[in-house]
DNA sequence: GGAATTTAGTGCGAAATGGTACAAAAAAGT
DNA sequence: ACTTTTTTGTACCATTTCGCACTAAATTCC
């Protein structure tokens, strides 16, 4: 009965492509992906280097527009953020729900943060998570936590992984599970910064196959 | 004839406190305590967060002088970095030429570096390098040179320090060091960036902990 | 004491920045 | 046809930003 009648917010990808019939002008763009433009642009040169002329070039909307939609500046990069991570969720959860073998797992987990850091087409954009760590988070409270929700979001997503593993015999009976996730967490968070360092894939790989070989305990 | 007659660089520290009679008006800051606190505000605040008015409240320099003695914000930026990397490379080269055992060595290094991160008043600062590379790193190759040398050259560190344990049998025959300093650098940069997420150093401890009970093997 | 030299400090200027007011435009409702 | 609603687009404003002339000050050399 308490039915939300706003908008649908997971039915809109396939059920709402048909017109609501809006009251007035029809907007001359597509939240979804001007916002999409704009997060591009943040992760490439942060929040204090993106201006709203380039936002607005990018997006394609003029500045009211950009404002009347998602607010300023700042407003626009928590939008960002959170379409960042829910991004990322969503590239991962399937993984992290699987029931394949550790390793296996690990190693889908980390080529898709791979595909995700060396993305983009005017470099490699790391992960928007230690960017904003780098940045914002300190002077910030509210993106801080955000942040820190981030953090905790993935090195739980891991702690999971390794406990299970280890209920299913796949780790020595000495494995701390917490501990192994968070050098997971490490591992993730060392790879997205040497891609901003512009390392090559082939050296990433092979940390993360060398992470994978410690944890895994593979002798 | 060829004597170099501009400065004794090294020898300043030191030797140096006497008055060298330069000729014109007294300069009215001291370079290096100037270029701290050049250094101290864009840990706090990034590149482009730092304007040169902050800049020049904190060093205390008028603009022009800033000009004439570090260059233009990119020079001074880049200077700061080096000095930072000094500073860094100066509280843990004892540590690492040290022939203390694996663990306590390392114990030590990471000691060192929470007390790096943590430090500032008004808030924790992280690594300049891990900020580097998540922001300026990728659009300025000079910039993102110095962020790889900074990156491999801790690598490197922690590769000799688990050579050496290798050598002593403080480690497993199967253990690669190469992957081990991997990990130990993966583990810097993790609590690099959540120190700047203001992760209380308790926390931080205890993933250093977590992480060295690994790569240390202990059983 | 005066010339030479080096730095400090004021202040300017051109550009960029974040944000907004306001009118025109495009749609639906009546 | 007219009103209402929503968005667009131009134009503007106050502020900040970086960088640099230019003058005043402080010191050494002769």
């Amino acid at each position: 009965m308490v039915q939300k009648s706003k908008k649908p917010p997971s039915a809109a990808k396939i059920a709402a492509p048909v017109a609501p019939k809006r009251r007035g002008r029809p907007r001359a763009y597509e939240p979804d992906v001007a916002l999409g433009k704009a997060l591009d642009l943040f992760r490439r040169d942060g929040f204090a280097a993106t201006s709203l002329d380039d936002l607005s070039a990018a997006t394609g909307m003029n500045r009211p527009s950009l404002y009347g939609a998602f607010g300023d500046k700042r407003e626009l990069y928590i939008k960002s953020y959170q379409r960042y991570r829910d991004d990322a969720r969503a590239a991962m959860a399937d993984i992290f729900r699987s029931d394949a073998p550790l390793r296996e797992r690990l190693e889908r987990i980390y080529r898709i943060a791979l595909d995700i850091y060396l993305s983009g087409e005017s470099g490699p954009r790391g992960c928007f998570t230690v960017m904003t760590a780098a940045s914002e988070a300190v002077s910030d409270p509210d993106i801080r936590n955000m942040v820190v929700e981030g953090l905790t979001e993935l090195d739980k997503a891991f702690g999971i992984c390794f406990r299970h593993a280890k209920e299913r015999g796949e780790l020595p009976e000495g494995a701390d599970p917490a501990s192994l996730a968070h050098l997971a967490s490490a591992t993730i968070h060392t790879i997205a910064i040497r891609a901003r360092a512009r390392v090559p894939r082939r050296e990433l790989e092979a940390i993360v196959k060398g992470a994978l070989d410690v944890m895994c305990a593979a002798k």
